[in-house]
DNA sequence: CTGGAAGAATAGCTGTGGCTATACAAGCGA
DNA sequence: TCGCTTGTATAGCCACAGCTATTCTTCCAG
């Protein structure tokens, strides 16, 4: 239930990442290779992420929907997502369990306070990502496809050069 | 096998797709929301890309644990995976049939000519993503953890413009 | 040359995210 | 009110990515 211990997620990112000490300590050359603990911690957190995106979109779509036209029904849900009406009725069973939303049936799914903390946090995530690929000069389509994907993988400290970097005009200033 | 019809990959990326003709046409204000279509084209493509996340993971790493050591063991795998053992090995079956590697027993893992390329395209991409956030001042430890996710769901567009930057020098020119 | 350590494979489990087909419930128009 | 359309729920399937525990195989050291 809920999304657990994630530094990406956590106000402070503390990432105590052992650092690769004995780096070119050795005699062999051995070409690049960054220190085996430290690969790890990457696909660990990677993996993490990705086992939240699926939620991630779907609370946020939710807000989006509720927005919009003041309900989220599954069939609307089901078709911004491109996928079959069950595969939604599933996942909101498991997000009604872990608390993001609360369904009234034929009536539409709502968002519990998790979830809307949620969805604003994932939304503003969203909407950063998206300013700074077109802040670089990504077309607007290209730029709604990729943050969809990116998003999710943009650590806390990253999104701070995002917001920064599109503050400030882009490159062009 | 072999990774199908994603325009990402593909060296001309057409990306039809149709724009939201019908956009503010409406009286009502309705707040934003993008086109369903196109809306569902963004999840699809990043639903694509992350079933191919995996297979450039281990290819990448494969080709950088054989050029760094002159062979790829599945213990190695796993370890930098930070994964099971039998975990790499069921991996390295699909790998093996979808026709990116070769396994010789008790030898270690080949990668076959598709295997080589994949794996160049995706160190190569990795490459430039992880830059571009060096280039941007994130630090050497988030932008490997953060390019590690984002690689995948960078499109050849997007890629080119971090290319750029990073040609560039950054911000700072 | 042989026994044990290390590497690889297998079996069997879980959870997730898709799908189709089908059944059930609401609600609205005639 | 009755029945049809629409929206939901369920059942049952598949593929994938992870796990532990166990069983081969190799290979090398003594
Ligand atoms: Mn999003
Ligand atoms: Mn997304
Ligand atoms: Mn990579
Ligand atoms: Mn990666």
């Amino acid at each position: 239930m809920a999304i657990q211990a994630n530094p990406w997620l956590r106000k402070t990112p503390e990432l105590k990442i052992e650092m690769n000490l004995d780096e070119n300590l050795d005699s062999e050359p051995e070409s690049s290779l960054v220190d085996p603990n430290t690969h790890m911690e990457s696909f660990r957190q990677t993996r993490h992420n990705r086992r939240t995106e699926l939620i991630e979109d779907y609370v946020e779509l939710i807000a989006d929907l509720i927005e919009d036209g003041g309900e989220a029904r599954q069939v609307d849900i089901a078709q911004r997502l491109g996928v079959a009406q069950p595969t939604v009725a599933k996942m909101l069973k498991r997000l009604a369990t872990d608390g993001y939303i609360q369904q009234r049936r034929y009536r539409g799914v709502f968002l519990t306070d998790i979830g809307m903390q949620l969805a604003e946090r994932s939304r503003e995530r969203h909407h950063i990502v998206e300013s700074f690929l077109c802040a670089i000069g990504i077309s607007v389509e290209t730029a709604r496809i990729d943050a969809e994907g990116i998003e999710h993988h943009v650590s806390p400290e990253t999104l701070e050069a995002f917001k920064r970097f599109v503050a400030r005009g882009g490159s062009s200033l």
